[in-house]
RNA sequence: GGCGGAAUAGCUCAGUUGGCUAGAGCACACGGUUCAUACCCGUGGUGUCGAGGGUUCAAAUCCCCCUUCCGCUACCA
């Protein structure tokens, strides 16, 4: 049995999930199901990503503690996540105990590496918050043109100061003045590791174009050494003497949450994990474009730096970005639409059509409500459900709901076998529109059959015709249900249920006599309506 | 500023290594059908492929230049 596994990018713990991050994310569950159908041993993790600046900081303005604000947004996390459908076999999180156990482990080994270093450097102090600061938040003037700026990029001139260069520091949190004290941490040379990770690259054409091309930018403008360590309370304990009161830099320790969490997977499976990190496996990554250097060059940098010989990134699934209603999405300004209400208004398997039939899998997608209603009500429901509806209710009817006798037809046999065969490989290589434009192909085609054959004149002039059409639009069903199973897993799993099949990724048929159970409508139509309603709402955001 | 990406029908998007009259869905118009959730089927038109120049027998595709939008620029992660 082939080993997979599949890597979903962790969401940092400090804010809540909007549709930007499901599009992202999306591909990786419908790569578990499917490569669950076709029989291999799937590991499908994630987690919440809990340490970091942001987190600290968020909790000093809210008055609570790092762990309550990260608890509480992993929480809501986790839920998203289970009434989307997401198939993780383990969702954990960084300030999980495995976690924190299996990066001190990893780093202990980490810093013995020939690749490791140490070195002492000024890092920016605030007395007043008692805490070390990132370049971000600290204020002061320009050295350059004397403007106002931020100490990791100038916005008025676009110079990157040196923070210890900048002219009147203070501290984005408290305003007060700041100074700058030594202090030694771990580096790890990826500028050693240049020609590995270039060799990485070149032998990996199947990582999404964005992918490589942004890794051979980063390569090409020069690898630097990065800080392992960092001063922060809030954060996994280094596992060193003498960094006592300094934890590991967030980047160091949150991509090795596919190890840690799959090796929570493997025990619980009672697998080996090593064999699910060796040679023979096969590993996605699925995340946004802005994560493509912490999965293509960070990630490699540490497995190689452990030295162990760790398997490497097979597949990037790296999505582009998902701007809504032609604008960007902006957290801060409130312009989002967030999870959570969307699940509590529409269906999930509409919302994961959607995003999966309109993502951005090369470029720049939009979310509009127009486009998202007209989706649902014209392709899921109109074309797919109604398929459905039309053939069940007819066979209920006219057939007292006993599947009638008949031939599948060499046409469809041959279709049908070659969707499973390209929707496989469309899925594998990442192309998840084409999969479902492929299979929607079908369902139109499906309907024009229905079409063509008038069963409903039939019945009175020829049963037997009339029945052999609506045999076969059962098996047609059938199919469609395990082919869309992947991408909509609630429906499919009602169909699989009615029709008494399996969704395993195979031809799947239903003999004639079967009785079918009452049925219900897949999906319900959404009224126009709400096209307006929603919008008016994003508009008055967009309006403050 | 530097580097990178994007721009294709009214809308959302496909267009592999340059190759038949540039495609799909939606929307729109007309016609058909009634088993089905006002569903489904058929027919139809629309494009200076962002602007301009170049290479080529042939360019949406390659080169140059311009415009607009977006991303990255390493201590946000």
């Amino acid at each position: 049995m082939k080993k997979v596994l599949i890597g979903g990018a962790w969401p940092y713990a400090n804010g809540s999930l909007h549709i930007g991050h499901i599009a992202g994310l999306l591909p990786g569950d419908v790569l578990a199901r499917y490569h669950r159908a076709i029989g291999d041993d799937v590991y499908f993790v994630s987690g919440s990503d809990c340490y970091g600046t942001p987190v600290a900081i968020r909790a000093k303005q809210e008055n609570r503690t790092p762990r309550e604000i990260s608890d509480f947004y992993h929480e809501e996390f986790a839920e998203c996540f289970e009434r989307l459908g997401f198939s993780y076999d383990v969702y954990s999180k960084t300030s999980a105990k495995e976690h924190k156990e299996f990066v001190r482990g990893f780093h202990r080994k980490l810093y013995e590496s020939k690749h490791v270093y140490e070195k002492e450097a000024p890092q920016a102090y605030c007395e007043s918050c008692n805490t070390f600061l990132a370049d971000r938040f600290i204020l002061g003037k320009c050295p350059k043109c004397g403007e106002n700026t931020r100490g990791d990029q100038c916005d008025a001139c676009g110079n990157v100061p040196e923070p210890e260069n900048l002219l009147d520091p203070i501290c984005a949190v408290c305003r007060k003045r700041i100074h700058f004290k030594n202090s030694k941490h771990f580096y790890i040379a990826i500028s050693e590791l240049t020609e590995e990770l270039q060799e990485l690259v070149d032998t990996h054409p199947e990582w999404r174009k964005n992918a490589v091309s942004f890794t051979n930018r980063y390569i090409e403008e020069g690898l630097r050494d990065r800080a392992l360590t960092r001063d922060l309370e809030w954060g996994i304990e280094v596992p060193k003497e003498g960094y006592e009161n300094k934890t590991i830099y967030i980047w160091a320790e949150n991509v090795l949450g596919y190890l840690s969490a799959s090796k929570v997977a493997a025990d619980e499976r009672r697998t080996d994990f090593t064999e699910l990190w060796g040679k023979d496996a096969t590993h996605y990554y699925v995340h946004g474009k802005d994560n493509i250097p912490f999965h293509t060059i960070i990630l490699p940098a540490l497995l190689f730096g452990n030295g162990e010989e760790w398997h490497l990134p097979d597949r990037i699934i790296s999505s582009e970005y998902l701007t809504l209603e032609g604008r960007k999405i902006s957290t801060s300004h409130n312009y989002a639409i967030w999870i959570k209400d969307l699940l509590d208004k529409y269906e999930t398997d509409s919302i994961r059509y959607f995003f999966l039939a309109n993502g951005p899998e090369k470029k720049d997608a939009d979310f509009s409500w127009r486009e998202y209603v007209n989706s649902h009500n014209g392709e899921l429901l109109g074309a797919y459900g109604n398929f459905i509806n039309r053939s069940l209710t007819f066979i209920a009817k006219y057939f007292d709901g006993i599947v009638p006798e008949g031939v599948l037809s060499p046409e469809i046999e041959g279709r049908l076998d070659a969707l499973y065969t390209s929707v496989g490989t469309r899925i594998e290589g990442g192309a998840f529109k084409d999969a479902i434009d492929e299979i929607f192909e079908f369902v139109r085609f499906s309907n024009k059959f229905f079409d063509t054959e008038q069963p409903w004149t039939t019945r009175t002039t020829d049963i037997a015709a009339c029945g052999n059409t609506l045999y076969q639009c059962v098996q047609i069903i059938a199919n469609l249900a395990v082919l869309l199973a992947p991408f909509l897993p609630f429906s499919s799993e009602k169909l699989c249920g009615w029709l008494g099949i399996s969704s395993k990724w195979e031809k799947q048929s239903v003999v004639a006599g079967y009785e079918l159970p009452e049925v219900e409508i897949l999906f319900k139509r959404i009224d126009k309506k709400v096209i307006e309603e929603e919008t008016e709402k994003l508009e008055q955001i967009g309006i403050q």
